[in-house]
DNA sequence: AATGAATGAGTCTTCATTCAT
DNA sequence: AATGAATGAAGACTCATTCAT
């Protein structure tokens, strides 16, 4: 796969993101997302098996980048709260930098269209989380709460604060606080 | 409008409601509609002027009995807690038992098929909760917290409770006590 | 037929030829013609046995109207070239007076819709004028020409004038006796 | 866009002619135009964007055929008469020898379908005609008549003797004759 | 006579995918 | 690798007509 393919593969995906994001996916043809892209409906058959191929392929890697975020925050052992805070901003700070695929994840990830597969492949860029959570566990320094829940909760008090942040534009830092603190406070044992 | 039509009209609702669920909107024709429900093609679009506002409809509908169990559990006004309590559980309850709303909600409220007028509509239904919550503030028994934060913090961590649920079957009791007290910990000062 | 049912029946017919003049055949559903005519589409069938026929039974009604004003000019014989114009006259008043009719005229009478019976039933109306032709090339008053060629070349020719009246507007009488001139000098021996 | 392709496009416009002409557009499904052309239904969406779009391009392009006819015989400046006869024997002609273009015309050219944009834009192809009266009025040979009013009325009578020619089958010269001398008659000074 | 809910074949159009170039 | 013409199954929606009330 030479240089310029690699463009064109990628200005598929790219183009292909925000059409879905924008139009939904009923409303996302090949020819559109083709031209939008730049290239011929065949070229993109050649990069890709079919549309659901590309659909799941954006949904894991923006996963993907989720987890890498999670990861960079997470290597250097430090503070519980730390860390807490820095991989929830880190999870926040880009899903506010990156509204379209936040927006892709959104439509995406309770739709059928998403495979088991990917489903699976994206798990484990969550782990990085999970082993800290029970670390504070383990340590006595959170509360004994089963761990999945535990995770799903703060997790998902990030995206609450992410959708409020795309509804009602920029969040203080001392509301993204606030939530971040909601959070703390059901997990750290006072 | 006789009893017949509105069995159909419900008919059409219902089955709109399950195959959208199961299937995704993009995989769900009216044709496929219509043989679930018993009807005519013809008969869906006496009934409704597009698939469009069927989807509408079933979303604020959704809404709506999500709002009536809002309403019922904060019409004796009572202790703070355990008004904070019932409500989530009756959210939480409903959603549980009628998994179908559920999903269909997941997928479709991130959609741009759901309309801005459905969205404001459907506003309506939350706004005991945020005066309960109001109360709580003024009263001094809350942390003073962004209204609109609070609300979406706690209604979302029904949701994680809801969606764990109905990935990993049954929650025992102490289970859901266990999230409720995580937001609970979230707005009440201690 | 009662007084109600009557106006009923005509109410149909009348909102049917505005309609179809408007909108085309195509695009003048029965329901549309309901409720124009402040009926419900059942009605429409109980008078009616099909669209067919209401196109048809309107087509042959209107050439009946052109047929009456030919009648009604040639009943006294009196000068043939003020017969000539006077029937003329008449056609083009009829015409420029009933746009609607005028118009639903241009659009079906080339349509396979009208069926062979109805064109055949509106022969006769024109007899009249072909009867008057006759007398004058006998007379020797007007020049030998195919009898039909001649009924349709003068016929012809006032609808040229209507088209132009309809289209650019009030015609001056000085512009309509040029026209009518026009078909005079064709068919008088000088 | 290449050879083939060019024949297929080819294929639909004349095949949809044809079967509008016989049908009437109301009975010349999409479907059918592409069982005659020998193409797939997407294959007609590929080359044009719409039923309507197809229709109004049949119809210009009809009307030019006329209007080259038109031109090719008033390019020669020649004897007035000479030239008039020549350009109505050639329009005859031309309806004559496609009957199917001719009636495509007739069906069509009152209809809502056709757009203001190509109406327009067959007007210019009438121009040569109306150049040619306006000289024979200055130069005071022909009658001091409204041009529109004269172009008008000698080319519908070139329809009369079309139509005539259709419905009764073939027609003597000395009838075309006669026709034309009666338009001659209505326009030349004595 | 009048109604209008119900029907379902049929309409225009779309679009994922293929394939010859 | 890239193209884009071609395909045809399938989609949303329409509408002439029927029929129980």
């Amino acid at each position: 796969m030479n240089v310029q393919s690699m463009t064109k593969r990628d200005q598929i995906l790219k183009e292909a993101t925000k059409l879905i994001t924008e139009e939904g996916i009923c409303d996302s043809p090949m020819s559109q997302i083709a031209i939008k892209a730049g290239v011929a409906v065949g070229t993109i058959y050649h990069h890709f098996k079919s549309k659901d191929e590309i659909i799941n392929e954006i949904y894991v890697s923006i996963r993907k980048n989720v987890g890498d975020v999670i990861l960079e925050n997470t290597k250097n052992k430090v503070d519980l709260k730390k860390e807490f805070k820095s991989v929830s901003l880190g999870i926040y700070d880009y899903y506010v930098n990156n509204p379209i695929e936040y927006s892709f994840l959104n439509q995406l990830e309770h739709s059928p269209i998403i495979t088991k597969k990917s489903h699976v492949e994206c798990e484990k860029y969550f782990a990085p989380i999970f082993q800290s959570y029970q670390n504070g566990i383990e340590a006595g320094l959170f509360v004994d709460m089963d761990l999945m829940l535990m995770g799903m909760l703060t997790y998902n008090n990030i995206i609450t604060l992410v959708e409020l942040s795309i509804k009602g534009g920029h969040l203080s830092p001392q509301i993204v606080d606030q939530a971040l603190e909601f959070s703390w406070r059901g997990i750290a044992k006072r």
